[in-house]
DNA sequence: GTGTTTGCAAAGTGTTTGCAATTTA
DNA sequence: TAAATTGCAAACACTTTGCAAACAC
């Protein structure tokens, strides 16, 4: 198939060899539209396509690829660790009831006036969450 | 002491009945510096103080704290969960490598053009976490 | 073959819960 | 004394680790 082709050349290219595991999950990651996982989510997942993969594995996947740069971690809140699939610069609603993490529609939400880091600091990364709630009475 | 009385108002203000503990912490936490700490921080911070309390009821009592609006929860990174002793309108340093968190000095960062959230839902809080890293090369 | 990766089970962290004993109003 | 609070220990959810077997180059 052509798709685990391209996989396999993006593996490659940051020096993850391409092993079957990481081809299935690299195929489920980045084909189709950008999304939020959580390793819980991503384990159940490759079991409902019939991907045999140990959830340690998932976790070590997960991170592999994002010190690779393929994904991005998201801290919302709250004890799991979401990644992201969409690795530009964007930032997230958080539904804290159901702890569901959404994409702030692109180009709206900007910050203005980032503070000098303190001396030896550079910035990493500016993450942005806009905390939701229903808005009814409880 | 008159500090003490000061702790018992603003929990009884807050429905809260000032037992030994509550007010033990209420000291600790409401008195100096805004500062970002931990249910494991806080508990130390007890013991030195030769205050005897359980973990326990330092994580109930800082999720009480929080309900009353006495604390804010700072979703950082991570496993832990920070509380904030500042309650106001204010953002955060996270050194990543050290896992401290900072305040971002007032009045310099400001978020433009907030979206609309999804129908039915309100924004509760915005955070904004500036994530640093060490500048020099690793 | 050699070094890398996997998967299991066990251990680790941070947090919550059930419930009897204690404390507060 | 009725209701709220505490503290212990056990349970929990999520994540990491150690290591032998399997795999990629």
């Amino acid at each position: 198939m052509e798709n685990r082709q391209k996989i396999r050349e993006i593996l490659t290219d940051t020096g993850l060899r391409p092993t079957r595991q990481r081809l299935d999950l690299g195929l489920l990651l980045f084909t189709g539209e950008d999304r939020h996982l959580t390793a819980e989510t991503l384990h159940e997942e490759a079991f409902r396509n019939d991907i045999q993969i140990s959830l340690a594995t998932i976790y070590n996947t997960l991170h592999q690829f994002t010190d690779a740069g393929l994904l991005r971690e998201v801290a919302v809140s709250g004890a799991k660790t979401y990644f992201d699939t969409n690795t530009g610069d964007h930032h997230h609603f958080h539904l804290a009831d159901s702890d569901i993490v959404l994409d702030i529609p692109d180009g709206e939400l900007r910050v203005e006036g980032i503070p000098t880091p303190p001396e030896g600091m550079k910035v990493s990364q500016v993450d942005i969450v806009v905390h939701l709630r229903s808005s009814n009475p409880e």
